[in-house]
DNA sequence: ATCCCGAGGG
DNA sequence: CCCTCTGGAT
């Protein structure tokens, strides 16, 4: 409900580090259009960029528009996306997703987040990405990065993303959310990672109050 | 054993 | 709120 102590005073100082850090954070998932970046935003969902980057080649070759994917055969969907796990029901929300654009949308990924959640597979945080990086639209999707993150530098104590992005989205102008989103996930996956966060590297440990400072030898 | 740009269903 | 779905990397 209430931020957290100090979270109004912290949020501008890790906006303008990490702005000094990554200048220009971009979208890791490969697209080149947004129903390409929807498709591998679905496909991200507990997995890695990279996995993910590494089938979409064969599936945009594949099924270039909406219209293809809506006809796939969902075994062979099945097969060009396993790797990127939960493969039965990542082919199936794809399906639904291209049907739904088809036969809704006109073929078009919509842009109003509203929309975006009522297909199938999307949820907050991939309509977010959506909006923010295919359609510059104000956004903030809040994945196990920036969740993680926002927590570890106290701009939230929720572990519900969707209450964290609540959070966030009062500490960040709608014009900077998307760009803040991608910095902190480019600063998670560089410095503050999950496991063992090298806060000896981090520009932030001096304002962070989950920093530590590892000994050097005993 | 834990984590990765989660979503849907109960 | 909880659980399940899934594979690859570390």
């Amino acid at each position: 409900m209430a931020l957290p102590r100090g979270a109004k005073q912290r949020a501008p100082i890790v906006m303008e580090r990490l702005a000094e850090s990554y200048p220009d954070a971009e979208c890791a998932l490969v697209h080149r259009n947004p129903y390409e970046l929807l498709t591998a935003t679905i496909l991200s969902a507990q997995s890695t960029d990279v996995l993910v980057n590494k089938v979409t080649p064969a599936l945009f070759d594949r099924y270039p528009t909406p219209g293809d994917l809506a006809g796939a055969n969902p075994d062979e969907l099945e097969m060009l996306i396993h790797s990127t796990g939960f493969f039965h029901a990542k082919a199936k929300s794809l399906l639904g997703m291209a049907m739904a654009l088809e036969d809704r949308f006109e073929g078009e990924v919509p842009t109003a987040l509203e929309d975006l959640v009522t297909l199938p597979g999307v949820g907050r945080k991939t309509g977010n990405v959506v909006r923010s990086v295919a359609f510059g639209l104000p956004g903030l999707p809040v994945d196990t990065h920036v969740g993680r993150l926002a927590r570890r530098l106290r701009l939230t104590r929720e572990e519900d993303p969707v209450k964290a992005e609540m959070d966030l989205n009062r500490l960040v102008d709608r014009e900077d959310r998307g760009t803040f989103s991608l910095r902190l996930i480019q600063h998670g996956r560089l410095v503050c990672v999950a496991r063992k966060p090298r806060c000896d590297a981090c520009t932030m440990a001096d304002i962070c109050p989950s920093a530590t400072v590892t000994p050097v030898a005993a």
